[in-house]
RNA sequence: GCGGCCAUAGCUCAUCUGGUAGAGCGCCACCUUGCCAAGGUGGAGGUAGCGAGUUCGAGCCUCGUUGGCCGCUCCA
């Protein structure tokens, strides 16, 4: 089935039905775009972010794991700029209601509003006349500022220096603590350093089920090399990636690289990338992988007054490192690997009537539950449920026991569990199970002392 | 944040011009069946997103509010 025959309808539809995404705080009207992995949501998501794990850091000869604060010292973003620079010159047109930005009003009247403050901004707008471009008023409200950043306080009372932030992305407590992971692991540049976890941004316009939410997982390594070496990397781990994806079952027709031309790329990028996938809605952002040159340290550096370099022992020099970043939005990726291993088939009976059979095609080490254990009959549930209870050591197994077998084995198909065990009735003798495949529909009859290696291989990644 | 559309059982929907809500599917139990959504019987489950107003009476009219979808804006 191909992508532009799914929508995101029937891909949230299977999420709410079966228990993968639920809308947040449904029973007091919900709250926007926030999103709660359900019992089989989170299964699949952890083993998205194990996935992703195993690869980048359990198998990488070069990098190591970190799992840093959320709540970090504000200074942190008073370094990185995202205090000072990341809210946008709003302006709205009182006559219309249009939402304009104020930078890109003076630019496009031929003025250069980098340096400017809003003052002089709004300043340059009233006196060369710049009116709104949809309906011509000259009626602008002053600027407001759109800080991306959510605000909490730190102990008990509510004042300006309790004030602190949730980090809009995990990047930087990787570069907070650079140094640190290099002096206790010994690690010599290059290697990376990896972390999964939440992030909060107040996103002006969230949307696309969980494509873009104000709070967020990402999956991000910052790779550490030598200054000059960076444009080798970023080339490496554009194709490290890339492959990571399709071994992950993705289709390639799916996914696109897409590189930033000039004047996209972030001011402290030298180069960015983007790994695309085509969802139902568009193609969107996967992967970033970007260049971020010695920009994050180089401030750290400066402002904590810390010293933020590397120490080449083979060659004596001391150096800032440059850093390649592939950051990866956890939910972005489990939403893109749902919709791709989304599929609807015809079945016909033996009386030619139709019906049809969701799979979800996942790849078995991402599926929710790694088999399922169906007694034929009701009368098989004591032998049934002890093997369900040997194999739940090793695995997710789920249990069924009611409807027909039939009807059991569309309810794993739709969930991809990739294997169903039947216990029959001559499981009671010849200790044997059959085990039927989501994705070829065959069965094959094995010793139930087999089967945990058997599984074990077939779900391996 | 702006504009438009929308909100009835778990899901998909019905309820004629306002008179106290129905179906299919799903779910549960029992019987039956015993390898690809069989059948039978029975059952749980809604006061119509929420709040207020108009009316003798509102799911159906009005206002507010919350949430969703589409477009715009935005996305370091």
């Amino acid at each position: 089935m191909n992508n532009s025959d799914k929508t995101m309808d029937v891909i949230t539809a299977l999420c709410r039905n079966r228990g993968f995404i639920f809308p947040g705080s449904e029973i007091y009207g919900g709250l926007a775009n926030t999103w709660d992995y359900g019992p089989l949501g989170v299964e699949f998501k952890n083993n998205v972010k194990k996935a992703w794990w195993k690869k980048f850091v359990q198998e990488s000869p070069t990098n190591v794991g970190l799992d840093s604060a959320i709540l970090m010292n504000p200074e942190v973003w008073v370094a990185t700029g995202h205090v000072g620079g990341f809210s946008d010159p709003l302006m709205d047109c009182r006559a219309c209601k249009t939402r304009c930005r104020a930078d890109t009003l003076i630019e496009e009247a031929g003025g250069s509003p980098a340096g400017m403050e809003f003052a002089d901004m709004e300043a340059y707008v009233q006196e060369h006349g710049i009116a709104c471009p949809n309906c011509g008023a000259h009626d602008f409200t002053p600027i407001r500022k759109f800080n991306l950043m959510f605000k909490t306080f730190m102990g008990v009372t509510e004042d300006a220096k309790n004030e602190v932030y949730l980090r809009p992305e995990t990047a930087q407590g990787i570069f907070v603590d650079f140094a640190a992971i290099q002096r206790t692991t010994r690690k010599k540049i290059p290697f990376g350093v990896c972390q999964v976890g939440k992030a909060f941004r107040n996103e002006i316009t969230p949307g696309n089920f969980t494509f873009r939410t104000r709070e967020f997982e990402q999956m991000e390594c910052e790779f550490f090399c030598k200054p000059g070496t960076d444009l080798e990397w970023f080339a490496y781990w554009k194709d490290f990636c890339i492959n990571w994806l399709a071994s992950l079952g993705l289709q390639p027709a799916n996914l696109r690289f897409r590189d930033h031309g000039a004047e996209e790329l972030s001011f402290y990028s030298k180069a960015t990338t983007d790994i695309e996938y085509r969802f139902p809605f568009g193609w969107g952002e996967l992967w970033g992988i970007a260049d971020r040159t010695d920009y994050d340290l180089g401030q750290h550096n400066k402002h904590s007054g810390k010293e933020q370099s590397y120490f080449d022992p083979e060659t004596n020099e001391h150096y800032v490192p440059y850093v390649i970043e592939p950051s990866l939005g956890a939910d972005r990726m489990a939403l893109a690997l749902l919709v791709d291993a989304y599929d609807e088939e015809i079945l016909t009976d033996d009386k030619g009537k139709e019906d049809k059979r969701v799979v979800l095609r996942l790849h078995p080490f991402l599926a929710p539950f790694k088999a399922a254990v169906l007694p034929l009959s009701k009368k098989l549930n004591a032998g049934a449920e002890k093997l369900h209870k040997a194999l739940a050591a090793h695995f997710m197994v789920d249990y069924d026991d009611t409807g027909s077998i039939g009807k059991r084995y569309r309810r794993q198909d739709e969930v991809g569990t990739p294997f169903c065990i039947t216990y029959d009735f001559e499981s009671e003798t010849d200790h044997s199970v059959t085990i039927r495949s989501r994705d070829s529909m065959e069965q094959i009859r094995l010793p139930m002392g087999e089967v945990v290696a058997w599984l074990t291989e077939k779900t391996a990644f």
